[in-house]
Formats: C-alpha cells, structure tokens, sequence
DNA sequence: TAGTTATATAACTATATAGTTGTCAAGTGA
DNA sequence: TCACTTGACAACTATATAGTTATATAACTA
C-alpha cells in the first residue's frame, strides 16, 4: 500500500473492481471461468435474462475482461484477465467461509466502535 | 471457482467488491491502511471534502471495513477488515504496473474479437 | 457561557447503470 | 423464400449513490 497511484491508475483500479460489484457479473464469470459458454448457456446457468446476459457480456469485453468467438449464430465468451479471475476466485473462497446468516457484511472481528 | 455461492454469498462477495469501486474510497483506504488516521487529515492526504469523507468513513465502518475511536472531538479511524485491506493492496501491484496511457483498461493479451 | 474546532448528517442534484421490453440482424435449414 | 434460432441493441424505468451545501452536534478552551 506504499506505491502511490496517480489519478489516472487510480480510476481504472475502481473501475476493475467495479466489474466484480455486480452480483449478475460474478454470477457470468462463474459461467464461464473453467470454460467459454456461448450466450444461451450463460443464460440458463445464472437464470438471467438473455439481453441482460448480452449487456453484462458487452461491458466486460469492452472492459478487456473477456472476449468471444463466433460460430455460426452462437457466441463463446472466455475469460482472457487472469488477475481479475484469479482476484475473483480468492475472493470466492473468503464469502464461501462466510457465516451463512451474515446479514451485515462484516469480515472478521467484532466492531467494537463508540457512539 | 467451483465453489458455488447462494445469491446471499454473491449479494455479500458483490458487496465487499464494491466498496472498492470507489476512487475516493481507495485513496481513503491508501490514506489509513499504515496507521488510523482522523478525519481532518484524511481529507489533507486525499484532497476530499470533509462531508465526503465522512460519508465513505460512514459507509465502510458500517459494512465492517473500518473501525473508529474517539479522543476528544477527533475521531481516528482504521482498517480492520484484513482480507479487503490484502486485496486491495494485491490490487495496487497491479495497477501500478499497468502502462501510463492505458486508457481503455485492458490488463493483458490484445483482446482479437470478432466483429 | 461564548467561541472554536472536528465531525456527522440532512437535503439536494446529477449521474450511472441494472433490468425489461421490443426490435433488428445474421446465420441455418427446409 | 420462409421460418426459426441466437444474440445484439435501443429505449425506457427505476434505483442507487457520489458529491455539494448548509446545518447540527459534541467536545474543548477561554
């Protein structure tokens, strides 16, 4: 935490994990992280609907998070950003050990604070 | 990432992500992740507006990032949520090491889409 | 008590975006 | 050519929230 970030490095850090702040998007990168799946698939998977599904995908290419392949009507999304997966994944392990009934999303520790 | 999350862990995981999406709360969390700082100095290292840091300082104590004391009128707040503060700082390697002009954030690989 | 400092908070504006509905385009097969 | 399937996209609504301004609160000091 001592490398200072300039403005500019600092916009594109949120905006990375601006990407993993959406439910329905981890729920895609969750689709598709051991494999590319072609749209229809990724729909079923996560229940989403197919233009939601479409507008997540779009986003997450235009953010160089994934990319796709056509053949013939069909679209298969990969993940090309192993940071962020991997990123993705760690943090997976962390909410997997969280206490099921963790209505306020406290990490660890009790808080302890005044007022 | 075969671990499967129910929508409460993804809602939770999606959450914990998003507090880090934030510019202003990166730099409050680049500001006090060494040491508690109070607020009125939080907003000299970050350049922020009080009401606005107070607001962030609000937001990530009450989902368990931060915790504050009070001595006299001043209120020093730190980080204890250490998962958050490692990714975060995992996080920043990266960035720092991302090219200066990379205006769309593209981490690596060119992306070689279709259309 | 009055004044000062540090912080919180309410009210507001502006903006971003998630999800839906409807439509379009491209490819496939009869 | 026609029907069907897959996926993209535009337009819209609803909601969340970042930042500002102004004000309140709480502790300290003279």
């Amino acid at each position: 935490m001592d490398i200072p970030l300039n403005p500019h490095q600092l916009e594109w850090l949120a905006n990375r994990f601006k990407i993993l702040s959406e439910p329905s998007r981890l729920q895609i990168l969750a689709a598709i992280c051991d494999q590319e799946r072609q749209v229809k698939e990724i729909c079923q998977r996560t229940g989403l609907s197919q233009a939601n599904v479409s507008k997540h995908l779009h986003l997450m290419k235009s953010a160089g998070v994934l990319a796709c392949r056509r053949v013939g009507v069909c679209r298969y999304y990969r993940v090309i950003d192993a940071d962020l997966l991997n990123l993705c994944i760690k943090a997976r392990q962390v909410a997997s050990q969280m206490p099921i009934d963790a209505s306020p999303p406290v990490l660890q520790g009790t808080l302890k604070t005044d007022n």
